[in-house]
RNA sequence: GGCCCGUUCGUCUAGCGGUUAGGACGCCAGAUUUUCAUUCUGGUAGCAGGGGUUCGAUUCCCCUACGGGCUACCA
């Protein structure tokens, strides 16, 4: 086989948005090829014009982008082996069809996709499966049945034709998979003729995909199980070809599956269960339906790629925490697991709240700042920093920082009524009002400070703590939540400390 | 239905003939925090079933069951 440098390609259709097992494939290309020091490069499949859908190309572009897996060539980027768009190939891969039916591995058929599809109906109607190959294909309009002349005739005559691989009779076809190891396929057993070249002009998925790793070189091709079927048919088009000398590796990734029930991971579990399936948030512009996105739900790029990472391979060790470059290291698709991982929303949120915690409280002042100003929130640098600092280790997304700080930007719209229940007694109002004066009276408005005041006015009055402090929190901040009260007092200000107690008083005797 | 792949705590996984079957998420409990959360400590829970092979099987082989994928002029 091929002993060259290794280069790897994810190769995506454009018919939707790439969902994550799709990034996880590309993941574990990029990764495969930087440890080997080889080429990760992009190829858009699309030579189904009918499921072509706008922007999914933008969007899979987009998408490695965000996660930091930059193809070396693709569209868009160029490189020696391009066009690396399969529409603009199309001429290439007539030339190959042509080959293959002048050698006799493949022949023209006639058959019309209704007269297939009767004849599949009726094989249904008998409880057995129709299939175009061995053992049916003698008897069929091809050119196999019939005439060189007649064929020609048809041809001639515009007649619309497909091109089919002849699959060879009773082979079995071994080929040592990097993951699953030999796996062996019986063509009479299992395989059919598959159309190679369809009557629209365009190569099939099989044809184009191997014509297209061919010439580009293609060392290593790392793709999701469910092309584990059409390893066979591909290995043999290689021998067809004569390019089995050269012709890639084979390594077949398992599949993600949805976090409960049956099946693997699909466009709508995520709306159901709340968590995104794709890398960025998509409109369909056919449906008009909106799915969840990673980026936009506050997943940080690393935290994705590192919880992708770990659906389905392990490092061998007890590490759970890899950025892309320490992955790059020791990647090996050895350690990729055989059996499909169920996805798990809380691990993956459990990995977000790693990075979170890990960003500074710089960077992390930096992202919530327009969620402030969206909020309509005026503040400034500082305060937002001190708010950050003191909040920062109770949240694990961006979006976390305004459900955990609210109170400190605006005054507590409701008093959690269980709260006021469970603490607010007969005479807290009055205790409380005293209290004020007590703060009114501090002259360092720093949080040791105004505890020091507080603490002292509590013993003179030997009054509980607990049953002061807990309705003192519930009048600053409207629940019993948040960090040390004495901190939130000077981030607040002793004005707007005073004046919360107060407005709560009133508000709370009133319900 | 046919073909192929797979099966270790609820979930992600380590294990590559002899282990008290390890870790992580989740969950539960305790400790800290005069609140809540964080943090820390501890706990809970697993080799699908049946046959072989072997002195010995989670580990190797076979069968069954279950799960997954494919079975288009879609990728």
């Amino acid at each position: 086989m091929n002993n060259s440098k290794v280069r790897v390609r994810f190769a995506p259709s454009p018919t939707g948005p790439l969902h994550m097992g799709g990034v996880r494939t590309a993941l574990f290309n990029y990764l495969f090829a930087k440890k080997l020091g080889g080429e990760f490069i992009l190829r858009i499949e699309d030579t189904d014009q009918t499921r072509f859908v706008p922007g999914a190309e933008e969007y899979i572009i987009e998408s490695l982008n965000w996660c930091g897996l930059n193809p070396v060539e693709g569209p868009g980027i160029g490189g020696e082996f391009g066009p690396y768009r399969q529409s603009e190939r199309k001429e290439i891969y007539k030339k190959y069809a042509d080959q293959l039916v002048e050698s006799g591995w493949a022949y023209i058929a006639f058959d019309t996709p209704e007269e297939i599809e009767n004849l599949r109906k009726k094989a249904e109607s008998n409880k057995e499966t129709f299939s175009y190959g061995i053992g049916t294909r003698e008897n069929l309009n091809n050119s196999l049945k019939l005439s060189s002349k007649e064929v020609q005739q048809k041809t001639e005559a515009g007649e619309n034709y497909v091109i089919r691989f002849k699959m060879p009779e009773d082979l079995d076809v071994t080929e040592e998979d990097l993951i699953r190891g030999q796996v062996t396929f019986n063509t009479t057993k299992s395989l059919d003729d598959k159309v190679l070249f369809k009557s629209d002009g365009m190569p099939t998925y099989h044809l184009a995909n191997v014509v297209d790793d061919h010439l580009m070189k293609i060392t290593h091709v790392i793709r999701g199980e469910e092309w584990l079927p059409s390893m066979p048919l591909h290995v043999l088009l290689y021998r067809a070809l004569g390019w089995e000398e050269t012709r890639p590796r084979f390594a077949h990734l398992p599949l993600i599956l949805k976090p409960v029930g049956k099946g693997k991971l699909s466009k709508r579990d995520g709306d159901k269960m709340g968590f995104p399936v794709f890398p960025l948030k998509w409109n369909d512009p056919e449906t008009g339906e909106s799915f969840h996105g990673y980026r936009e739900d506050g997943y940080f790029p690393e935290a994705f790629i590192n919880l992708l990472a770990l659906l389905g391979w392990n490092p061998g060790t007890e590490q759970e925490f890899f950025s892309v470059d320490e992955l790059s290291e020791i990647f090996s698709l050895e350690r990729v697991v055989k059996s499909g991982s169920r996805f798990d929303p809380e691990k993956a949120k459990w990995f977000n709240k790693h990075y979170f915690q890990q960003k500074s409280v710089e960077d992390l002042t930096q992202l919530f700042k327009p969620i402030l100003k969206e909020k309509g929130v005026v503040a400034t640098d500082e305060k937002i920093q001190k708010v950050v600092a003191e909040i920062k280790e109770r949240c694990e997304f961006v979006n976390d920082l305004w459900d955990q700080s609210s109170y400190f930007f605006e005054s507590p719209k409701e008093y959690d009524a269980q709260t006021v229940k469970k603490r607010w007694k007969e005479d807290t109002g009055a205790q409380l009002d005293e209290i004020t004066t007590v703060f009114d009276s501090v002259s360092t408005w720093k949080a040791d400070s105004i505890k020091e005041s507080f603490s002292a006015f509590m013993n003179e009055k030997g009054w509980g703590f607990g049953a002061i402090m807990n309705p003192l929190r519930l009048c600053l901040v409207g629940g019993n939540m948040g960090p040390d009260l004495f901190l939130i007092c000077e981030i607040l200000g002793k004005e707007e400390t005073i004046s919360r107690i107060k407005t709560a008083i009133e508000k709370i005797a009133k319900l």
